[in-house]
DNA sequence: CCTTGGCACTCGGTAGACTTGATTGCTAAT
DNA sequence: ATTAGCAATCAAGTCTACCGAGTGCCAAGG
């Protein structure tokens, strides 16, 4: 089925990785010839992977060293080599358990799907909230905080709240605030925050220009929401993934910045890749790590992403398996009522 | 004026302290000497040294080596020793402009104020929300997300923002809504959260009914403020003050846990301290850390906390002189309009 | 032509011996 | 009480030797 998983070289190089990941050490050609599929002489294999070297896909820190894969020899395990990522029925019936007893909340919703995923891979995960501007919003309203000052509260289908704080252009009037809150809702109201680009129109032109006013800060809410509901937790599993002291500072300190964090898991889902390794994805400080993403939905429209990040020898076909698990259950529960 | 300060003993056990702090290694009886204040020979100075050891000051190493800070040392230092933590005009100036171009938003103006924080100290930098419990509700407002859920949502008199999304129980009605959500208001309207502990009572005793169970849902709102209003940021700076990897892990995963970390801060500041050090705080895998804690308050009332953490050879005069300034600053914008 | 056993070779890592240098504690002189 | 001098200590660096893992290559065998 899989082109080229039966042949020997094929074999050989699934063997090395899968040897690698587990143990984290050079793979030699004595411990490869033990395993119980082999049939063929260290020797043998010695040729083998000679030649996988010669093209790229193995590594040798040193001569009397065994092999290390190379970023290349990784993209080809994950592309062509890595048997089924199927995370298996205990594992499904653990995330499943999870969004069985999930909470209402949906921030809190997202926070405790990051904890499980970072609990499940021993990887650094991350999960990016429903996009704000596919949300359809539910309502507006502003309220005085005192004689110059207003927050617009900003309410979505998905329960999430938004708010932005504004000066207010003249004298606070109650009124007036619940007159433009009601009509700003009725104008947002199920349609996608994105299409709605002009403030709705008031008889009263006095009204009208404080309309417009809190229109803009209606978008700027969502705007800003775009960049709060960002949830990355695990930092601290990935550190000792990381001989030098050094990696693991460069590593957590892009984890800290979340919009980073985000720009680089869209740009790989709007490339199609599901799987970054190394300096694939082009961020030097995390050249040591690799990425594996996968987008999830609400009612069939992917809304956000779910992504784990670790060392590029962490465990693909689990990574994968338990991103695209969670990534199904969080759509369907996200999708449900 | 300081008692101690100027005895020999002081004067030696406060530089080593110093130079340890700058240079992380073990300070020598010649280097001493060497000092422009320092009057005696070396080995007067190591006649002092093995004393202040005897007292539990000081730890060597081994026996060729310099000595070393213990924390009782690092104590003696905070509580006596330590050179006024005034931070310089120029601090003060950068906190300053920090401070008057500060966004609008109390949430990112607290998230940036960790950020200054972590800039200005190196170190990781903890900043907790002004205490929901202690907030004036300005407004809460009941907004239909389904035929069966409702968002319950609650404005602060700091603009903060809280919500509560809660099965409701029977058929939504917006009317109903509406004067809940008026009622509400007008209940919890200039009071303080933790001030309120009944709900509302209405004439009509189905429309009671609904009120407790909102005004259940308000809480509930303010209690989970408490647990999302924490920003803390930094911890890849202070990776690379310990040596074990091993302990970066277990400090950074503390500091993925705000909760712990705001306990930790809470109870620093219930018992008076400004700053653990060590073991004092009883938190096993911060032994090798210090925390500087300090309140900030809103029209003179206490409600929030910002910290700082590090290593034990933290420079704290450096950290306690940015916590103190900076929480004079944050609590003069908070309490100012 | 592919596979394999044999064998020389390479090189990182470990262990031991030795040196160096920093730093101390002690003692006796000031 | 202070200090100079001095022997003692010990981590860290250097040098050497050696071991062992692992390779590459060659020649023999299927």
């Amino acid at each position: 089925m899989n082109a080229g998983v039966d042949d020997r070289r094929s074999t050989i190089l699934r063997a090395i990785i899968e040897a690698y990941i587990d143990a984290a050490e050079p793979v030699g050609s004595a411990y490869l010839a033990s395993l119980p599929g082999m049939r063929v002489s260290p020797a043998t294999i010695r040729n083998v992977m000679s030649a996988l070297e010669g093209e790229g896909y193995l590594h040798q820190p040193h001569t009397s060293a065994g092999r290390v894969p190379t970023e290349k020899g990784y993209r080809r395990y994950v592309d062509e080599l890595m048997t089924s990522a199927d995370p298996g029925p205990d594992r499904a019936g653990q995330v499943q358990g999870f969004f069985a007893k999930a909470h209402q909340e949906i921030e809190e919703l997202l926070s405790s799907t990051t904890h499980l995923l970072t609990r499940m891979t021993d990887l650094a995960a991350v999960v990016t909230g429903p996009s704000a501007h596919r949300a359809r919003i539910v309502s507006v309203q502003l309220v005085a905080l005192s004689s110059r000052t207003v927050v617009v509260v900003v309410v979505d289908a998905n329960g999430s709240v938004e708010k932005r704080t504004i000066v207010w252009p003249g004298e606070v009037d109650s009124g007036q605030l619940a007159d433009i809150g009601n009509a700003l809702t009725a104008h947002f109201r199920e349609r996608e925050v994105r299409d709605v680009d002009s403030p709705p129109r008031f008889e009263d032109p006095e009204l009208d220009k404080l309309g417009a006013y809190a229109f803009v800060a209606v978008r700027e809410a969502v705007r800003d929401a775009e960049r709060d509901g960002v949830f990355i937790e695990g930092a601290s599993r990935i550190a000792a993934s990381f001989g030098a002291v050094e990696t693991v500072r460069d590593v957590i300190s892009i984890l800290e910045r979340h919009y980073l964090v985000v720009t680089l898991m869209r740009s790989l889902l709007s490339r199609g890749q599901g799987v970054a390794i190394g300096s694939e994805h082009g961020v030097s400080s995390l050249r040591e790590c690799a990425v594996v993403v996968a987008p999830y939905s609400v009612d069939g429209v992917e809304v956000g992403t779910i992504g784990l990040i670790g060392p590029t020898r962490m465990n693909y076909a689990s990574a994968i398996g338990v991103a695209n698990l969670v990534s199904e259950n969080l759509s369907r529960r996200l999708s449900e009522g």
